[in-house]
DNA sequence: CGGATCGTTGACAGGTATCAATGCTGGTGG
DNA sequence: CCACCAGCATTGATACCTGTCAACGATCCG
């Protein structure tokens, strides 16, 4: 965590209960009197592009909520080369394997500029033994991990590289509801899909002349009548 | 469910108390009283090569543990391929999305005769609300389906087909401690690693001829010291 | 302005999909 | 018991795709 900065502390959870984003997040079933039993902070953190939030050499003590931003979760290989095993957006959450007392199983490095909340194990335990609304939830982000798991291995490991691209743009463009989405770079691509910086970079190029995809800055639009 | 074998029926623990495969299976942490909370038979089932043990289709009323053989978990795609997600053996739990009372999400399919037990979701649900003991091991197992997801993205994807398929028989020689593993079909191979059924069986010739392999029947030995 | 990083493009070799034909094997029925 | 069949495995030929190595362009930032 190299130049974390800090947005805001608290004590109780009066901020998560008026949480923006709570309805996505993991504390959308908590009535108002399990807020008081937070007794640790829940504290809110801004990560800047290409920090990381965790590695996997840390012990797992928290877990993160994802405000707005993206992150990508990397798996490195021994040759050094890595992989890209999934991306997070607003609402889901990172590290839930903290629960389990192990270390993480991912370095998880900012795509973009990140707003997380960062959540304590012992106050996810405190609140599953003191109150029933919280195991639902985290039933329901388990299962997410596991479909987004196999959404990621079928769509996007099938097929020749320009249907892989075409998938992945199709995936992005559903982040973002604004229009247009960040377009990683092509070496991420490449470590998305599992092909080289070179045909990432080829395919994107060919699909920007086909009028397929129009990119400005990193932000990407496409045409999706002509996928 | 084609022709599924029950082999036998209770209505207590009485044998989940003394599974032989107890220490890898849910109730591993279950003291003997939690056992007298079981209100609902556990059945044990016989799953011949081939047959499903559900679908996609089914609504999930139950989870299941599986005691021998190997599941594939299968992901159809709309235009027919199909891809294999996962492979499930002695000791994996197959299908804990039930637990969300939503449907399954794959399909789930014995690739040899396999043993499995079959847990009501209610008896889960009766459990977790009244011994601390199983939540543990449930978010354990949902651990292990996110890393062992993780592994296979990352074992299985990448490289060109000889180092998948390398990757893929050492995987499958951990399942197995006699020395000797479960060959899927070259077509199965395909689907496990997302290449071809003639690309797979090329491979798999290619090093059976070098000696790396050996097949007898659907049953392979593999030469470490070659790979 | 200069350097660093990222993106693009070309040439070529090697890998993979595709289409097609042929071998192999286990199971079935005569 | 044997012949036959269906399904699986293997192999070949070819076109296409992708990785690799290399060069050059574009952009950003100090």
């Amino acid at each position: 965590m190299k130049s974390i900065t800090i947005k805001q502390a608290w004590d109780g959870g009066e901020k998560c209960l008026h949480c923006s984003i709570r309805n996505l997040a993991l504390f959308s079933d908590l009535q108002q009197d399990d807020f008081n039993l937070l007794h640790q902070p829940i504290n809110e953190y801004m990560i800047p592009v290409g920090d990381e939030l965790y590695t996997e050499k840390d012990k797992a003590h928290f877990v993160f909520t994802i405000r707005s931003g993206m992150i990508k979760l990397v798996h490195y290989l021994e040759n050094g080369n890595y992989r890209i095993v999934r991306l997070l957006r607003p609402g889901d959450l990172a590290g839930i394997e903290a629960l389990n007392g192990s270390r993480y199983l991912h370095h998880a490095i900012a795509l973009q500029n990140t707003d997380v909340c960062r959540i304590p194990v012992e106050v996810i335990e405190q609140l599953n033994s003191n109150t029933p609304h919280l195991y639902k939830q985290l039933t329901a982000s388990w299962q997410k991990v596991q479909s987004d798991a196999d959404v990621w291995l079928v769509e996007l490991t099938v097929g020749n590289s320009r249907q892989r691209v075409a998938n992945l743009l199709l995936y992005l463009d559903d982040f973002s509801e604004e229009g247009s989405f960040y377009l990683p770079t092509r070496e991420d691509i490449g470590a998305l899909l599992g092909i080289t910086t070179e045909t990432a970079s080829r395919i994107i190029a060919e699909f920007k002349r086909l009028g397929f995809l129009q990119v400005e800055r990193q932000m990407a639009k496409i045409d999706k009548s002509k996928f």
